[in-house]
DNA sequence: GCAAAAGTGTTAATGTTACACCCATGC
DNA sequence: GCATGGGTGTAACATTAACACTTTTGC
């Protein structure tokens, strides 16, 4: 029925894709990309236990020869967005059928200086036991990076029509013997008491390539406030944890301890199941009590 | 003293830039668009008082022709990606500097017939008030459609490792003389305690252009979750507004009554000042009391 | 006066936080 | 027994919700 309806040049919908497909396109396209964020929990190079960690992968020519930057890579004509980011993701950490979700699409001029390239970033958790190959293992120089954000400055300046409102963010990257960092600008203009619009800039930047500091930035707001509302966490842990463990991994992707241990549990224990098990006794010198390993409760509703 | 750093090739940086911009690229990209959701809160065709409503735009030619359409076009190579959705939004509504949103890029293989096409959708909130131009006016035919959203159908499936979710969720367009509709699936695959996947489907749709649906369900949520905690709701209402005025859009937007009178102030009193205007009484038959105007506080902290 | 809509106050229920305490274990 | 980390109970406080009430207006 839909094919009988006829265009002003009497084509039916067949003929004019046919008379389409035919015309030469004069539309210059931007290239289009994805950069994946793949977030784990790993231990610290330099021994102080648990870290929030990402990867990154040394660029090994021009532009920014020598910096660390996202995996990712350019969309095929005919594979799904998402799918190429799941095919980036399995080729860097050969991790499949994980936690895998759009943050923001990156869209600037000048964001490469090679080409016009769009770029939509995705989030990925994985559990390092999940993690069939370690990054770095082939010929790419992939690593495993520790990052931090923190607020190093906040700023409101009053104009005429209401007040901007600044922040600086400096992320931080490093895994012992690399370090890496950037400092993110947001700005969020108010006028006549309305909010008229939020832009991000790099200010500052060292090893990182592109704008991907500020794609990690985003990544880690995201990945900040999820984590109280959804059961994201959960993609960083071994099916069977410890109470111990969630507060642990918790607080590395909060950067703070916001709970106490009593209320902690009651933040999350609708989330969770305790099993009979018990994890076997591990760090005091004189033993202590063993703790249960939990699961996480499935039916529960956000 | 980056671009004394030489590549394989010994090239620096600007020699290698300088050739790549000769090589004749390979690389097949797809089309780049914006999409957007543009939603004010105007009458009802009907005469049913106020609604949320959504800019939609008669499609003059295949594919969809005669449906409706999102606002929207193609990315220029030297534009921003959000320069695209403000220059469109201008284009459509010759509204400026207003709140603008990224919310979601869609990018699945045959989105579009003609050619592969990604599509960065975004969402403005625009006071009816602050309209230059309405929509309509020009040679193209747009047209503002009351908009609703509600669930039809929810199930869980079991599987092996788990099980799946899905939720049937209706979109309803009207204008009073033109009805267009669309249900969008949602599938959350839950296996082994974890959440692996999340997708989004068009099941049944007419009258509606591409996925425009699904884009139009996305933004809904989007709006519905905003409103509670960031100050968006502002950009919808006049500089100054009642109590009751407020808690009318709030309403249509939720789509339900949520709060009584007394709560709902309270909900909102950290964002809200008082001034000491009173806005003409309206309503009741036999007069009432006039309402305070108030403004948006623009020192509220989200 | 009185209907209509604006606006306030009071109490109950619920959720959050701090803090003190008990428990099971290995040495 | 005692240090260590696991785990629980309770009271104070803050937030939310329900509901009954007072206020200001025009006719």
């Amino acid at each position: 029925m839909e094919n009988e309806l006829i265009n002003k040049k009497g084509q039916t919908e067949q003929q004019f894709l046919e008379e389409y497909s035919k015309t030469k396109s004069q539309y210059e396209a931007p290239y289009v990309t994805t950069d994946n964020l793949i977030f784990t929990i790993g231990d610290d190079e330099a021994g102080n236990g648990k870290r929030l960690m990402l990867l990154l992968i040394k660029r090994e020519d021009h532009p920014y020869i020598n910096q660390w930057a996202l995996p990712g890579g350019f969309i095929d004509i005919k594979e799904n967005l998402e799918a190429t980011a799941e095919r980036e993701l399995a080729e860097e950490t050969a991790v499949t059928g994980i936690y895998l979700e759009q943050l923001y699409t990156f869209g600037d001029v000048g964001r490469d200086p090679r080409h016009r390239i769009i770029s939509a970033s995705y989030m990925a958790l994985v559990n390092s036991k999940n993690m069939k190959v370690a990054a770095g293992d082939d010929a790419k120089d992939a690593k495993w990076f520790n990052v931090d954000s923190r607020i190093i400055e906040e700023k409101k300046t009053f104009t005429e029509k209401g007040f901007n409102k600044e922040r600086l963010i400096k992320i931080s990257l490093n895994n012992g013997s690399e370090e890496a960092h950037g400092i993110i600008k947001t700005t969020k203009i108010v006028e006549n008491g309305r909010t008229k619009k939020i832009t991000r800039e790099i200010v500052e930047k060292q090893n990182i390539a592109f704008d991907h500091a500020m794609i990690i930035e985003y990544g880690l707001q995201r990945l900040r406030n999820k984590i109280d509302y959804t059961d994201i966490i959960f993609n960083l842990l071994d099916e069977k944890f410890t109470w111990s463990e969630l507060k642990t991994v918790y607080e590395l992707i909060k950067g703070e301890k916001r709970y106490k241990d009593a209320n902690f549990r009651r933040k999350f224990e609708d989330m969770i199941i305790e099993t009979d098990e018990k994890a076997p006794v591990g760090g005091g010198k004189k033993g202590n009590r063993p703790p249960k390993l939990c699961m996480f409760n499935t039916d529960w509703e956000e």
